[in-house]
DNA sequence: CGTCCACGTCTAC
DNA sequence: TAGACCTGGACGG
């Protein structure tokens, strides 16, 4: 779960399930993961999280134990010196697309569950990094990103700072200062106002926070199929109604109203998806196709949302929003599909068939903040907020 | 069955 | 600035 909020929340929950929880041996990663191994070892440890942006670090904490040091009771220590205990770790995760902690018992290690940490009670459980597209990536004694944008949740302030240096951008701070309001108004009249009436940059921070503040509806492995708290709060993405376009990096940006000058244009031909190389993990075939070429075009802004309309989500929006008992029977899961696909993922478990269709329509909204930042952002800079280095004045 | 799409980076041209 | 890296659900034929 990728999202900046998102991350927060799961740090939270780490740190949650896994207060006073001690934990034991080996971290255990999969072998399908190109991550690297996490070599840590020790008796007794605890794990607690940190968060920063679209970053979690793990903090692996052995704990020594006053009377447990029989003689005979350490063979355990395969490549380690008996005398040196074991040193903390930090372990920095990225989520990608689709990465997750979970604290499941043994008996139900999930699909893709590509690093694991095992407790020390009897019926052990597991705290797995769960990660369906191996898109996440893991750091052993990393540290913090170093390019990486202020985190939206806690160094919001940060974002205040460092007037972006092009000439547009600073019109509009510029413009922003002067939407101040009368100097003689009280302190709690001043903040009272901003709050009704919230500026981009105050947005940047308060979207993210409603959205944590959603809570177990909106980051929750233990309910996880019910997002609909979440759905209910977005008000662009994938709303039926609004409009969506391609970004300059062929990402889909939700709106409403007009989608302003800056708009992209030519709508040039998407990606496509072709060759894909036999890794021991692919299921081989012949993956030889032509790059199966459609270019569409003409991206009208008006009419529906172009996403929408070639793939008829907007119907399926339409009926999610109105499937109220009262209209009649619906065809929906017409075809439950079961498909067994080859799991190479976690070759040791038998992959509880997990038979659940999580809905995929959930993700950031907030993110729809990025739509008034234009696309001059910093070459390499992550998008872990908004990073408005230009905010060219036309786009507000 | 094939195509398209998805909450994010990375890196090779 | 395109792909690459992945899995899997929805949809079209």
């Amino acid at each position: 779960m990728p999202e900046g909020p998102e991350l927060h929340l799961a740090s939270r929950y780490v740190n949650t399930v896994c207060a006073g929880l001690l934990f034991s041996g080996k971290v255990e990663k999969s072998a399908v993961s190109k991550n690297p191994e996490v070599p840590f070892e020790s008796n007794t440890y605890v794990i607690s999280a940190t968060p920063r942006g679209k970053e979690v670090k793990l903090t692996l904490m052995p704990v020594k134990e006053a009377e447990s040091l029989p003689l005979a009771e350490e063979s355990s220590t395969a490549g380690q010196d008996p005398d040196s205990p074991p040193q903390p770790m930090d372990v920095v995760f990225r989520f990608g697309m689709s990465g997750s902690f979970k604290l499941v018992p043994e008996a139900e290690l999930p699909k893709h569950a590509h690093l694991r940490f095992y407790t020390r009670e009897s019926p052990r459980r597991i705290l797995c990094f769960v990660d369906f597209r191996r898109f996440g990536r893991w750091e052993v004694q990393g540290t913090w990103q170093p390019d990486r944008g202020p985190c939206v949740m806690l160094e919001y302030e940060k974002f205040r700072l460092r007037i972006p240096p092009f000439e547009k951008a600073r019109t509009v701070l510029e413009a922003l200062q002067h939407r101040e309001q009368d100097p003689a108004l009280t302190l709690s009249k001043k903040v009272k106002l901003k709050r009704e009436n919230p500026d981009l940059l105050e947005l940047c921070h308060s979207l993210p926070m409603e959205v944590f503040h959603l809570g177990g509806k909106g980051y929750d492995p233990e309910s996880s199929d019910d997002f609909t708290a979440f759905q209910q709060w977005l008000r662009c993405y994938y709303v039926p109604g609004m409009k969506s376009l391609r970004d300059g990096n062929g990402r889909t940006i939700w709106f409403q109203g007009e989608p302003g000058p800056m708009a992209p244009k030519g709508k040039k031909s998407r990606k496509k998806h072709s060759r894909g190389k036999a890794d021991s993990d692919a299921p081989s075939s012949k993956e030889t196709k032509p790059p199966s070429k459609r270019s569409s075009k003409g991206s009208s802004s008006h009419e529906e949302p172009q996403g929408t309309k070639k793939h008829g989500r907007k119907k399926e929006l339409i009926q999610r929003a109105e499937n109220s008992p009262a209209n009649g029977p619906k065809k929906r899961h017409a075809r439950a599909r079961r498909k067994g696909s080859a799991c190479q993922d976690s070759p040791e478990t038998k992959a509880p068939a997990e038979g659940k269709t999580r809905s995929r329509r959930r993700a950031a909204a907030y993110k729809s903040t990025e739509v008034a930042a234009g696309g001059s952002r910093k070459r390499q800079a992550r998008t872990d907020g908004p990073v408005t280095t230009v905010i060219p004045l036309s786009s507000l």
